[in-house]
RNA sequence: GCGAGGGUAGCCAAGUCAGGUCAAAGGCGGCAGACUCAAGAUCUGUUCUCGAAGGAGUCCCACGGUUCAAAUCCGUGCCCUCGCACCA
C-alpha cells in the first residue's frame, strides 16, 4: 500500500465518517449489552468552537469509542445552548451596527451580506448549532445527531421540559422567593448583566454601611463606608464643599444625604421625603455626635466626597484609610500655612489618627505607612490612592485584628469585627445598609447603573442546608476524574447561596407561574441529560409539541401511568412505555466531561437538580474535568492573538492529528497545552503505523522468541493503556498505544535484523490499529480494512486484558540484553576504543547458587557447601559486589533474570546480532569455564543477571 | 483570608497514594551522524558534571527529620494557578 499523502487525508477522513454515517454507527438504542452514557456540556450558541471546546469533548468521544470497543452500548449525545443574554445583547449590537461587533462576526467567517441576518436573534440559534454539528462531524465525533436539540421556547418540546422541571422543583420546595440586588439601569428600568454593560464587566452589589452622625440641631448626617469595623476610628467627618445635598425625611429622622443617593435607596426599599437643601460649605466647620465615639468630632472639607458615590458624606477614619489620611494632612499643611483658618484650623490641629487596627507589616496605622511608601501627598493623586486603598483593605481584611483595648471587638479578627459591629449598630438604629456596584458600570444606553434591590426575585435554594446535604450524599456516591474533586466540589456546595434563577430579558423558557420571568441560562441545563434519553422521540422544534407535565412525570419518574400520560400528550400509550424504558436504560448518567469552569456552577447545580427530582439510584456516577488550553504554552486568548478555532486546526491537519494532538495535549486537572509541533510531527507517527502494517502481510515463520517478545510487549503495555483509559488518562494512553508500541517494534525490528515475522507483526499490528482506533479512528479504519479485517475497527472488540499472554522471561531477557549492550556502549564510549572484539562472561554457577541462597532461604548450611566451589579471592571480590548491589537494591532484580534464563545460552543466541550492532567479534563464555580465554582478568566482575565485559 | 490543585533536567511532562531495578518514562527543542547538490522532511544516536572500564559526584522549590535506603514519608517555610458566583 502506498503511504497517505497528507491531501489524502481529508478524502480518507470524508469517507470513514460518511461509511459510520449510513451504516448509523453512533446511534445508540437500547439492548441487552451493558450502557455507557457520556456527555459533554452543551455549549453556548454565540460562537464557533476552539481546540478548548475540541477538547473537552473529544474527552468524551474517545471514552465513548473506547467503551464501545470493550463491550459497551455507548451513547454520546449532543445540543446547543441558547439560553439567556448574550445572544439577545449580541444581536442588538449588530442591529445598532456596532463595530466590535461587526468585526467579531467577520472573523468568524461570516461574509457580509449575512451580518444583518444575525440582527436577529433567532438566526443566531439556527446558524451556530449548524455549524457546530458540521465541525463535530468533521472532528469524528461518535455522536448520535438523532438526539440533538436546542434550548429555550424555541424548541416546545424542550421548554415544556424545562417547565416541568420547575413545577417539580417547585413542588418539592426547592424554588423561593426573595428579594436580591441587582446592577439596574434606571434610564431602561431593568437588570444589567455582564452583556448588556458598555463598561463594568464583572463589578457586583457591594453592600455599604450607612452610619448616623447628629447635628446640634437634629439633622442627621449620613455616611456611608464599607468598613464599618473602622467607626472607633473617626476622627471627623468629610462633607463636600461644592455639593448641595437634600435633608429628607426619612421617619422621624431628616436625613442629609446627596441627592443621587437618594435615588438610589429609593430603589432600595429606603422611601425619603426630600423636605429642602443644605450646601456643603454650610455644614463644615460645625460639630457632629458620633454614637459610636459618643463624642463629638468635626466636619471637615473634602474633595473626595463624591456625591455620586455612597451618600456623598463620608466618615474619617485617618489611620486606615488612605483617602482620609491624605486629606487631613493636606488640611493639616493648610492650617500651618494659613490657608484655612479660625475653628477649621483649630479642629484639624486636634485631629491625630487613632490606632484600631493592628496588620502583620502595617503597624497600627496602615494608611500613613502605605501613603508615605507610595509618596502621596495629594488628594488628586487618584490612582496611587486607589492601589493604596486596595492594598490595606485586603491586607486589613484578611490579617487584620483589632487592637485589643477597644470596646465589643477588641482583638477580634477585622473579618468578625465587621459583622459584629455592623449588626449592632443596625440593631441600634444607628446605621442603614445601601448597596454600590463594585465599581463603575454603565448601561448600553450610556446610563451609570445603580442597584436595585429587586423583590419577587426566584431562587433556586442551593442555600437550604437539607438540600445540601442530599448533594453532598451524591457526591459521596460519584467517581471524580481526578479524585481529589470531591473534596472541591464538597466545598463548593457549602458555599453555594440561593441562585437568583430567573430573568427579565433574553432567550428563555418562561416560569411556568409566572410567565413574565425566563429561566436564566444555568438554571434550565440542569437535567437536560435526562432529555438526551428521549429526545428523538420528540420533535425538537419550534413547531413541536409542548409536552403534558404528566408525560414527563410518566417518563422520567413513574409516576401516573403511561396510559395517563399518552391521553394527555396524544402520544400513543406504547411509545410513552418504550421512552419511559428507554430513559431507565441510560439512566443515571455514566460521566459528564467538562472545563474547570463549570465546578462551581453547572456541574454542581447539576448534582443538586438530580438529587431535587430522581431518587438515588438516577444520580449521575461520575464527572471528570480538565484544565483550559493553552498554545505552546500560553493561555489562549482572541485579545492576545493565540487562540484556534476547531475548522483552523481540522483544515491544517486534518480530524485525526487534531485529535491525537488533543489528546496528547495533557490529562488531569492541569491546563493542557496544544503542541503545534507535535501536531506537524503526528502525521509522520501515523504514516508508521500504516507502513508497518503493510510490512505485516505476507508469509508468516515459525514463533521465536523474539516474536514472544514482541507480543508480550504487546500485552503488557495494553493492560497499562486499559488502565489509563478507564481513568481517561488519554494523554499516557496514547504515549503507550502509540509512541511505546512503536519503539517496541523499533527494537523488533532490530532485533531481527531486518527478517520481521508476518505472523507476529500482524496481531501486534492489529492490536495497536484498535488501541489507537478511539484517537485516530478514521485511518484506523484505512488500515484496518487494508489489513482485511472485516467491518469497523471502531465497532471491534478490544480483548480483556487479563486474557492476552504475558511471556515474562521473554521480558526480561531483552530488558537484559538491551542493559549488557548499554555497558558495552558506556566502555566503548569512555575508553575511545574502536572494538575488534568484545568478549562477555556470565556469572559461575556458585555465584548464582549463592545469590539465590542469599536472597532465598539464607541458610548458612547451604551457603557454607556453595562456598566450598569457590576460590578465596573470587569470593571476596563478589561478595563486595554483592554488598554493592545490595546496597543498590538491586539484587532482587538481578536474582529474577539469573533465575529466569541461563544468561550464556541467551547471549550465545544474540551473538550474530550483537555482532552486527558492535561491529566486532562477540566471544560468550561463563566464568568458570575451564578452557575460559580471559585475557585481562575480567571475568571476576561477573555477577548473577550482569556479566562482566571486556572491550579491546 | 477560605477552599482546591501544583513546584521534577533547556521547555512540557510521567513518576509521589503503595520508599529500593530512579540520573529519573515520553514528547518537544538542541547537538552529532545517515540520506541529499543543498535546505526541509525522514531515519539513527546523543542531550546534569567528571571519567581511557560499565564508575563516581551532584540532583527532583528550600531547610530540617524518619529510614540501611527518600523525587516519593513527616515537619516548617517560600513561590505559582484556579474558584469565592447571580454570568455563560
Amino acid at each position: 500500500m502506498d503511504l497517505i499523502e497528507s491531501k489524502d487525508m481529508f478524502s480518507i477522513e470524508e469517507k470513514w465518517q460518511k461509511r459510520w454515517e449510513e451504516d448509523h454507527l453512533f446511534e445508540a438504542n437500547p439492548d441487552g449489552r451493558r450502557k455507557f452514557m457520556a456527555t459533554y456540556p452543551y455549549s453556548y450558541m454565540n460562537g464557533l468552537p476552539h481546540i478548548g471546546h475540541g477538547f473537552t469533548s473529544l474527552r468524551v468521544d474517545f471514552i465513548s469509542r473506547y467503551k464501545r470497543m470493550r463491550g459497551y452500548n455507548a451513547l454520546f449525545p449532543f445540543a446547543f445552548h441558547c439560553t439567556g443574554l448574550p445572544i439577545v445583547a449580541s444581536a442588538t449590537r449588530i442591529r445598532e451596527g456596532e463595530e466590535k461587533q461587526l468585526s467579531i462576526m467577520k472573523d468568524m467567517g461570516i461574509g457580509e451580506a449575512e451580518i444583518m441576518r444575525f440582527a436577529d436573534p433567532i438566526y443566531w440559534t439556527d446558524y451556530f448549532p449548524r455549524r457546530w454539528e458540521q465541525t463535530m462531524r468533521r472532528l469524528g465525533m461518535s455522536i448520535d445527531w438523532r438526539r440533538k436539540f436546542i434550548t429555550t421556547s424555541l424548541n416546545k418540546s424542550y421548554d415544556s421540559f424545562v417547565s416541568w422541571q420547575f413545577n417539580r422543583l417547585k413542588d418539592g420546595d426547592f424554588v423561593r422567593k426573595g428579594s436580591h440586588p441587582v446592577i439596574w439601569c434606571p434610564k431602561d428600568g431593568i437588570p444589567v448583566g455582564d452583556h448588556d454593560r458598555r463598561s463594568g464587566e464583572g463589578e457586583t452589589p457591594t453592600e455599604y454601611t450607612l452610619i448616623k452622625f447628629r447635628l446640634d440641631d437634629g439633622l442627621i448626617l449620613v455616611a456611608a463606608t464599607l468598613r464599618p469595623e473602622t467607626a472607633y476610628g473617626q476622627t471627623n467627618l468629610w462633607v463636600n464643599p461644592e455639593t448641595r445635598y437634600i435633608i429628607a425625611g426619612n421617619g422621624s429622622e431628616r436625613w442629609v444625604l446627596s441627592s443621587e443617593a437618594a435615588m438610589k435607596l429609593a430603589e432600595q426599599g429606603v422611601q425619603l421625603h426630600e423636605e429642602g437643601t443644605l450646601e456643603g460649605g454650610s455644614i463644615v466647620g460645625r460639630k457632629a455626635y458620633s454614637f459610636t465615639m459618643k463624642t463629638e468630632i468635626p466636619v471637615l472639607p473634602a474633595l473626595f466626597a463624591d456625591p455620586g458615590k455612597g451618600t456623598g458624606i463620608v466618615s474619617s477614619v485617618p489611620s486606615d484609610s488612605p483617602d482620609d489620611y491624605v486629606a487631613l494632612m493636606e488640611l493639616k499643611r493648610g492650617a500651618k500655612e494659613g490657608s484655612i483658618k479660625g475653628a477649621a484650623a483649630q479642629a484639624v490641629e486636634g485631629i491625630s489618627p487613632i490606632e484600631i487596627i493592628e496588620t502583620p507589616g502595617y503597624g497600627r496605622l496602615p494608611a500613613r505607612k502605605v501613603v508615605e511608601r507610595l509618596g502621596i501627598r495629594s488628594q488628586s493623586e487618584s490612582a496611587k490612592l486607589e492601589s493604596a486603598k486596595e492594598e490595606i483593605y485586603r491586607e486589613g481584611f484578611y490579617k487584620g485584628v483589632m487592637v485589643s483595648s477597644l470596646p465589643e471587638i477588641g482583638g477580634m479578627p477585622v473579618e468578625a469585627a465587621r459583622v459584629k459591629i455592623k449588626e449592632r449598630m443596625l440593631k441600634e438604629g444607628i446605621a442603614a445598609l445601601m448597596y454600590e456596584p463594585s465599581g463603575e458600570v454603565i448601561c448600553r444606553c450610556l446610563t451609570r447603573c445603580i442597584v436595585k434591590i429587586v423583590d419577587n426575585q426566584w431562587f433556586l435554594a442551593y442555600g437550604d442546608p437539607e438540600w445540601k446535604k442530599l448533594a453532598h450524599e451524591a457526591v459521596a456516591g460519584m467517581n471524580f476524574y481526578p479524585a481529589f474533586l470531591n473534596r472541591q466540589f464538597d466545598n463548593v456546595i457549602d458555599w453555594l447561596k440561593d441562585w437568583a434563577c430567573v430573568h427579565h430579558t433574553g432567550l428563555g423558557s418562561a416560569l411556568p407561574w409566572d410567565q413574565k420571568w425566563k429561566i436564566e441560562s444555568l438554571s434550565d441545563s440542569t437535567l437536560y441529560m435526562a432529555y438526551y434519553t428521549i429526545a428523538h422521540r420528540l420533535k425538537s422544534t419550534a413547531d413541536g409539541m409542548a409536552q403534558d407535565i404528566s408525560f414527563y412525570d410518566y417518563v422520567f419518574l413513574g409516576r401516573g401511568s403511561a396510559k395517563e400520560a399518552g391521553r394527555k400528550s396524544g402520544i400513543d400509550p406504547a411509545k410513552v412505555e418504550e421512552m419511559r424504558r428507554e430513559f431507565l436504560y441510560w439512566y443515571p448518567l455514566d460521566l459528564r466531561v467538562s472545563g474547570k469552569d463549570l465546578i462551581g456552577n453547572h456541574l454542581t447545580f447539576a448534582i443538586f437538580n438530580h438529587t431535587a427530582i430522581f431518587s438515588r439510584e438516577l444520580w449521575p456516577k461520575a464527572f471528570a474535568v480538565n484544565g483550559w488550553i493553552t498554545i505552546s504554552g500560553s493561555k489562549m486568548s482572541k485579545s492576545a492573538g493565540n487562540s484556534m478555532m476547531l475548522d483552523t486546526a481540522l483544515e491544517r491537519y486534518g480530524a485525526d492529528v487534531t485529535r491525537l494532538t488533543s489528546a496528547y495535549a495533557g490529562e488531569g486537572f492541569d491546563d493542557p497545552n496544544w503542541d503545534d509541533d507535535f501536531a506537524e510531527s503526528a502525521l509522520k507517527r501515523l504514516y508508521q503505523m500504516q507502513e508497518a502494517a503493510s510490512s505485516a502481510s505476507g508469509e508468516g515463520m515459525e514463533e521465536d522468541d523474539v516474536d514472544r517478545w514482541l507480543l508480550s510487549t504487546a500485552a503488557s503495555i495494553y493492560g497499562r493503556y486499559t488502565d489509563n483509559m478507564e481513568q481517561l488518562l488519554f494523554k499516557s494512553a496514547v504515549k503507550l498505544a502509540l509512541i511505546d508500541m512503536q519503539n517496541a517494534l523499533k527494537w523488533y525490528a532490530r532485533r531481527k535484523r531486518g527478517k520481521v515475522n508476518a505472523s507476529a507483526l500482524r496481531p501486534f499490528i492489529r492490536l495497536q490499529v484498535m488501541m489507537m482506533a478511539p484517537f485516530t479512528p478514521h485511518i484506523c479504519e484505512e488500515i484496518w480494512h487494508s489489513m482485511g479485517n472485516a467491518g469497523y475497527v471502531c465497532a471491534s472488540e478490544l480483548p480483556e486484558p487479563g486474557e492476552m499472554q504475558v511471556d515474562a522471561p521473554a521480558l526480561l531477557r531483552e530488558e537484559y540484553l538491551e542493559s549488557v549492550m548499554g555497558d558495552i556502549d558506556e566502555i566503548v564510549k569512555v575508553t575511545g576504543i574502536k572494538p575488534s572484539s568484545i568478549y562477555i562472561y556470565t556469572a559461575a554457577e556458585w555465584q548464582k547458587q549463592l545469590l539465590e541462597n542469599e536472597t532465598g532461604s539464607g541458610d548458612p548450611a547451604a551457603r557454607k557447601r556453595i562456598m566450598s566451589a569457590a576460590k578465596g579471592k573470587a569470593a571476596e571480590r563478589f561478595f563486595k559486589k554483592y554488598a554493592m548491589e545490595k546496597g543498590q537494591g538491586r539484587l532482587e532484580f538481578r536474582r529474577l533474570i539469573s533465575s529466569s534464563f541461563d544468561e550464556r545460552e541467551f547471549l550465545a543466541s544474540t551473538r550474530e546480532f550483537l555482532e552486527g550492532e558492535l561491529g566486532a567479534s562477540v566471544v560468550i563464555q561463563m566464568a568458570d569455564d575451564s578452557d575460559i580465554e580471559d585475557p585481562a582478568g575480567r571475568s571476576g566482575n561477573a555477577f548473577p543477571g550482569r556479566p562482566a565485559i571486556f572491550v579491546k
